[in-house]
DNA sequence: ATGTTAAATTGTAATAATTACAAATTAGAA
DNA sequence: TTCTAATTTGTAATTATTACAATTTAACAT
């Protein structure tokens, strides 16, 4: 059941622990890109000892290595995604849901020419999104 | 010498006060994508009674009538930016400086296609920028 | 299996950017 | 000039995140 993440640590070498195991298959299950407060809460009930620290720091290890991002769309807090893979995203002003966008990056190419080393992409779109639009919240 | 702000804020139907054409005045003239406190220190000298709150309210009602752009790249604080037309944005990890990037953004087109209302758009990129490379910087 | 050790977890306290709020001041219209 | 709603100011509150020290544990060697 944990497999898929136990291998993924290893591949990274990441040291297991059942936290850590815990936070990447909530991260797989909830693609609402959660904040550390969600997951925490997510987990708590059935994890009672865990400590909101442990979530921060889980996070940031797992963020340094690439095995999943974090982005600074909304104002307030970090949101986590389970997809390392580069894609952007669009925030919805009205309902607040971020929606994966899968489309290339094109100025990737101009970049390179920059002379600026590129590490990380973050394409952000906010806006108003198809249901809420549907919705006639204009 | 603010006529110029004056312009803008008329424009915009923001009532004019010392302090939004300092505000203005400053980003203008620092395009170095500063933060709130560095405007609220770069303005107290000459501005003693000048008070940080009323830089966050100034730049906030400045961001939402789009005079003035902010960011989000940077971890803990929120940047401004003087141009409002899109552009995007790197971010040098070494020496945290914020380069404007002026290139245009192919995806808009794909994101009309997506059904999605497109309000704002932020791209940012960060790694090592080109002067920190030269030295040697890894 | 067991012991060892560096790393991880936990809980609490600290930090720091931003916002809330109420009183004093002021811009701009009448 | 007067009036009023908006703005400014200073202080206090909020809140996401980080620091830190004590406890626990994963993973390796025996």
């Amino acid at each position: 059941m944990f497999e898929k993440y136990v291998k993924v640590l290893k591949e990274n070498s990441i040291k297991i622990t059942p936290q850590r195991l815990e936070i990447l298959r909530y991260l797989d299950e909830n693609r609402t890109h959660p904040t550390a407060d969600q997951i925490y809460t997510g987990l708590k009930e059935k994890n009672p000892s865990l400590s909101k620290t442990t979530v921060y720091n889980s996070l940031e290890i797992l963020r340094k290595r690439g095995v999943i991002q974090s982005l600074n769309i909304c104002d307030s807090e970090l949101r986590y995604d389970f997809r390392h893979a580069m894609h952007h995203h669009f925030l919805c002003k009205k309902c607040g849901n971020i929606i994966d966008i899968n489309i290339e990056c094109p100025n990737i190419g101009k970049m390179l020419e920059s002379g600026h080393k590129v590490e990380e992409v973050q394409g952000y779109f906010k806006g108003i999104c198809k249901k809420c639009l549907k919705r006639g919240n204009k």
